[in-house]
DNA sequence: GTCTATACAGGGATAGAC
DNA sequence: GTCTATCCCTGTATAGAC
């Protein structure tokens, strides 16, 4: 399976292209959204699809990779915005797994899409799944368990292990929502994603809570 | 959408039609498994499969019902042989953990239809859906809310909403695992599983364990 | 010289006819 | 139980347009 796209032709048409397979990939899944509906939505003609991209599996595992770099990075933003100066530890953790339930599991371009590509993850060739899993989800766990180390050192965690506390807060808030909405295929009230993750929240505190988090 | 197959033709045919088509669906995904595929599988002729069932569709909601129903049985047995007359509650939920994740994931026509059925979420008519999440993932909980409770009050589990206690045991051990394997399909080693399951029980128990279960 | 539009070859699917 | 009508998809080829 080829796996890079070709260089040529007019880079704001590249983006259009990447941009619309996203969106039709993730609003169809792989195997029935056509090259034809992505050229349409992207506003060019089929054969320029082709010129930038050799196959449809090429241009999706593109825009795979894409959609885990940004995703990572969007979260990467929501971690500075809520885990770098913690006052209220309760509230923050859960006020970024409600958004990082939102942003991953979004109906948009990013959780449409993640929903497609675990969908084919038995198709997919095994490096470009690494790649994926690297930039993606594992790089957002490293980045989870750094923050749980700083906030270790404050004493408002008491953790062994960071990237296993980052594991466990992961299951108890997000995994619980990503299961409930079939991990963005349908709708959750917004109470009930706070609800999920206040209670994640807590329980996870009743694992790892530090002394100075209590009181 | 047609919901219901139809009931002409000799029942070991159809057992054999649904057998396949358990197995077809789960390796090839919905859309890609063709039905000359299941007849050939089922060792039928295409005619005779759409003498029994309407169409694909219909085939393969009525494959996915029987599926959950299946697995929930299956699940019922394991709660029985490790959770009924609990001597070691740690061991006892580590192994149910283990065996779970193994009935449900495993490679076989339970968990890789499973796998077919989430990914298809969004294009199964809601009164179906809901009637497998019935009959499957809500089942099953509520068996396991059941024990629980019934572990409560021997003082080896401390829980206020025994229903939330059973997810919360289900995202730490099962979905560690479900989420490593992408559901099944993707091979994890058997100490992996084993270890994930550990380790979620022991985070488990330091939210709900009991006063009898320690020492 | 890249893009659009369209048409076409080749394969495979569902579902029904015989 | 085979055979086939009809449709759709991928990928290429052939035109002309900015």
């Amino acid at each position: 399976m080829a796996t890079t796209g070709g260089a040529a032709g007019r880079p704001e048409k590249r983006k259009a292209i990447t941009q619309a397979a996203m969106v039709v990939f993730g609003r169809e899944g792989y195997v029935r959204a056509s090259m034809d509906a992505i050229a349409a939505e992207a506003g060019v003609s089929k054969r320029t699809v082709y010129n930038h991209f050799a196959d449809k599996e090429t241009l999706f595992l593109s825009v795979a990779l894409q959609n885990s770099a940004e995703l990572t990075e969007k979260i990467r933003e929501l971690m500075a915005k809520y885990l770098d100066r913690v006052v209220d530890l309760r509230q923050d953790l859960v006020d970024f797994a409600v958004e990082r339930a939102r942003a991953v599991l979004s109906a948009g371009e990013h959780g449409a899409l993640g929903r497609a590509i675990r969908a084919e993850v038995a198709n997919i060739p095994s490096d470009v799944l690494e790649a994926w899993l690297e930039a993606g989800p594992i790089a957002s766990m490293r980045d989870l368990a750094a923050h749980f180390e700083a906030l270790a050192e404050r004493g408002l965690l008491v953790v062994e292990d960071a990237g296993l506390a980052a594991e466990q807060y992961t299951l108890l808030t997000f995994h619980g929502i990503a299961e409930r909405s079939f991990w963005g295929a349908l709708p959750v009230a917004d109470e009930e994603v706070v609800r999920i993750a206040t209670v994640g929240v807590d329980a996870f505190l009743r694992i790892h809570g530090g002394p100075a988090a209590r009181g």
